[in-house]
DNA sequence: TACCTTAATTAACAATTGTTAATGGAAAAG
DNA sequence: CTTTTCCATTAACAATTGTTAATTAAGGTA
């Protein structure tokens, strides 16, 4: 997620794939991220817990790189759970494996900085059609922009992705 | 009121600062933006339009970097405007100087890195709140957050900065 | 297959937010 | 100082979204 766009050959390298079922908790809430994910099939959702239920930040299909940002970067508990949406094939790649996958490219401080910026710019056109879109018209952005999300995903998860109640996408469905 | 009038008295190598009345325009949308803007006093505000009205992303007070992100990096036409919100002191810093900046001294590259950092750790907290949170609890965090800007900023713009119309504000407020 | 658990749908009703319009006040302009 | 413009407030009503509960559908397992 935040870790530079480096290759797949390079992933291979440093870190290890491992085959796990749909719903596998791959970081829990309270503890530190250790690893970072690339997944190779299947998906990840990264959620959180409001008092009621789980509103889900974020989906990773195939060829993303994901891990609690926070948690990973700053060492600290994370306040976030990350599960597996499908059955999926994932490279782990430990901590101290990336940092010295950072030492060994010489400019992966400038890909890296395009991480973020590209991660920023999708935050930013996210927070946009949550500021000036209905639900409505955030589900039919959704279907134009993201159609392997609207297959792939519960419907109960991308509710809370667009910030509505299950019951209410499947209102704004059935029209 | 377009262009900034330009105080020539303070110039350092890489910038100038400029002294402005509120309601200036620096950047419109359309144009590519060619600078970056230090607040020393007073705030700047980014927004865009929908089809009916004004959504502002984001404020900016002292000391604070702004730009129209993907506009000024991309070289792209902004999708945003950015204005002042107060009579405002500011640092003008055209784009080549930056770049010249910081292939001199990395430790800014690292400072700039740092600062997306930060954008995007702000940017997450931004969606949690928007996806878990109804207005009346958004606008609570927000004065609990920011103080600052519910001191300084009009209500018509705190309304669209939380996803709401004024006159939602102006109801929840008198409660 | 039958059974069990979870997900999606539907409907009635409640709560929240948007819309429209009118009013008063504050700040800017003359 | 007066006038004008913009902003915040209020209220009545409309539209959207949430809540609760019951029902159906779908998937997994014995």
């Amino acid at each position: 997620m935040i870790i530079p766009e480096i290759n797949k050959s390079v992933v291979q390298e440093f870190g290890e794939m491992i085959s796990v079922d749909e719903g596998c908790v791959l970081l829990q809430e309270g503890n530190v991220a250790k690893s970072t994910y690339f997944v190779l099939t299947g998906g990840i959702r990264l959620y959180f817990y409001t008092d009621i239920d789980q509103v889900t930040l974020e989906f990773f299909l195939e060829n993303s790189f994901v891990s609690s940002f926070s948690s990973f970067l700053n060492n600290k508990p994370s306040t976030y759970w990350l599960e597996t949406i499908e059955k999926s094939e994932l490279y782990v790649i430990p901590k101290d494996n990336l940092q010295k996958l950072y030492s060994k490219s010489p400019d992966l401080k400038d890909q890296y900085m395009k991480g973020l910026e590209q991660r920023l710019s999708d935050y930013i056109m996210r927070l946009q059609t949550l500021l000036s879109l209905n639900a409505k018209d955030r589900y039919a952005e959704l279907v134009k922009t993201r159609p392997d999300i609207i297959q792939r995903v519960k419907q109960k998860y991308i509710a809370s992705y667009i910030g509505i109640k299950p019951e209410s996408l499947s209102r704004l469905r059935s029209k």
